[in-house]
RNA sequence: GGCGUGGUGGCCGAGAGGUUAGGCACUGGUCUGCAAAACCACGUACACCGGUUCGAAUCCGGUCCACGCCUCCA
């Protein structure tokens, strides 16, 4: 099956051709480690997650490239307001990424390199993009990438550098830019960088922050590569300066797919630190919300679509995911319980229509509401089918293969495995469940009704089916919802 | 000022000239001691005004509104 990408660089949809085979090399913008990641920082990268799961469901093989920004000015500056060293000030965050990027199941990339590990490459880059007369030194003792010199320059954002109104900032720079587009490659080292700095031919002082994805980038993936992607905002003027640097230095396309995802919003404004409207995973955990629900959550539109959070949106998703479990857990039951002796081939037209649906839609680039619609149509078709008591263990077992299958992409089902039935139950909760169940029985429905509030105070919910009273754990509701 | 994105039923959200997207919630029903779950039923929705067309949410022109980038930002 084809795979098609909305490709930034040409505004269309284009059938994605990997250059070699079913080898796949891609480079995510990662996180400046200089503070805790807020959620509209990790809507990019589940993105890139949901691409590079559904690269994988095809068959190809990733090889994916995730920078760690560790030294520019907000790092510098929060490491001299800790007065700690550079390092120091940014393991944390570093670590609390790596844990929070788990907990939302985004897979681990291949190589996650530090800017600060690479400064020679970057220096070396530097060093052909001055020798080919594209970049130029300042009176200060800085490096500019010259656009002029680079008649591509906006390709990708299709900005037009003559049309741009200059900013007040520029004023500062003035002095030492040949142009006000010209982004600096290398920083000379001032006091306020205190003792951060590396020796360079030029030097003391440090990388620019362009500069940091195109040596790695190429360094890890080659001079050219498949896809880069990002946040929309990342495309004027990072990408686009990482485009210019790389492809000047080489001569060569720089990247053949880009992708962009939308903004995250809050009550319609971009979520981000300046606004003060943003939270992190850590805030929202604490208001009761699974990470699985987040996640889900997170997935629940188009990437390229603004995605407007709010708590609306995670009770829908919670509701969704919880009828979902329920029904896993009643598939989970026939498969352990029932013999392979009922009509076969029920749900069999139902799993292959859905499994049509999921790879066609997420194929298109990863369209995951056509996915979630293939996700229900089965649920719905097997519901209906275990209500009429049409399924058989292998049925039942074939329809949870399939929603396995869906969650190697969407990584928040949360099938069970194995045969099911009532492990984890706490033998109090089961002798509980086993009293209830006798005087129902008994017709003693106000015994009944006073040990399923019993269950429910410790946290268990009864249901009563044809084939016996099931316990499942209660869902846990945000406080005050 | 330049460039760009978007406005779909109470809410979320696909679609992109003709065929019910889907989901959440609500309401009614089936089932049930009750409850829960599940299933069934129920919404002619596409910002506004023109135009093209046999036919437009989808194409064209205009208008309004919202958001964003142009400064670090996923």
């Amino acid at each position: 099956m084809n795979i098609r990408f909305y490709n930034s660089m040409t505004r269309a949809k284009e059938v994605f051709k990997p250059l070699s085979g079913k080898r796949v090399g891609m480079y995510t913008c990662g996180p400046t480690v200089y503070n805790f990641a807020h959620i509209g920082n990790f809507r990019a990268y589940v993105f890139e997650d949901l691409l590079r799961r559904t690269l994988e469901f095809f068959g190809y093989q990733v090889t994916q490239v995730m920078n760690l920004t560790d030294v520019d000015d907000k790092t510098i500056r929060g490491a001299k307001n800790a007065g700690i060293p550079l390092d120091e000030y940014t393991e944390p965050y570093k670590n609390a990424f790596f844990s929070d990027m788990a907990a939302l199941r985004v897979e681990r990339a291949e190589v996650y390199p530090a800017a600060t590990d690479h400064i020679p490459e970057m220096i070396e880059l530097i060093q052909t993009l001055l020798g080919k007369g594209v970049a130029y030194k300042s009176p200060d003792g800085s490096i500019y990438f010259s656009i002029d010199k680079f008649p591509d320059y906006g390709k990708l954002s299709k900005v037009d550098l003559d049309s741009q109104r200059a900013g007040e900032r520029v004023k500062l720079d003035e002095y030492a830019k040949d142009s006000v587009a010209d982004f600096a490659l290398w920083k000379a080292w001032d006091e306020d960088d205190g003792d951060v700095f590396w020796e360079s031919p030029w030097g003391k002082g440090r990388p620019g922050w362009h500069i940091e994805c195109s040596a790695m980038s190429m360094k890890y993936l080659g001079e050219t590569f498949d896809i880069h992607t990002g946040g929309i905002d990342n495309m004027f003027p990072h990408h686009e300066d990482e485009i210019a640097q790389s492809e000047a230095a080489t001569g060569k396309t720089f990247v053949n797919y880009w992708l962009h995802c939308g903004y995250l919003v809050v009550n319609g404004e971009k979520m981000s630190k300046s606004l003060g409207n943003f939270f992190t995973l850590r805030d929202l955990r604490e208001n009761g919300w699974r990470d699985r629900e987040i996640r889900a959550a997170l997935l629940s539109g188009h990437y390229r679509k603004m995605l407007d959070f709010s708590e609306r949106l995670l009770e829908q998703t919670r509701s969704v995911l919880k009828s979902l479990d329920g029904l896993f857990d009643r598939l989970s039951r026939r498969v352990s319980s029932s013999s392979f002796d009922t009509p076969e081939g029920s749900l069999g037209d139902a799993v292959e229509g859905a499994g049509k649906v999921f790879a066609e839609s997420i194929a298109d680039d990863l369209n995951v509401a056509g996915a979630w619609a293939a996700v229900h149509a089965l649920a719905k078709q097997a519901n209906k089918a275990l209500d009429s008591n049409e399924v058989s263990a292998r049925d039942a077992e074939l329809a949870l293969d399939t929603f396995r299958k869906f969650d190697r992409i969407l990584a928040v089902l949360d099938v069970p495995s194995g045969d099911g039935g009532a492990n984890g139950v706490p033998g109090e909760v089961a002798s509980l469940v086993e009293r209830r169940s006798a005087a129902r029985k008994a017709k003693d429905f106000a015994s009944a009704d006073a040990i399923r509030d019993e269950l429910l105070a410790l946290g268990w919910t009864v249901k009563d089916t044809p084939d016996g009273a099931v316990v499942t754990p209660t869902a846990t509701s945000p406080p005050g919802k």
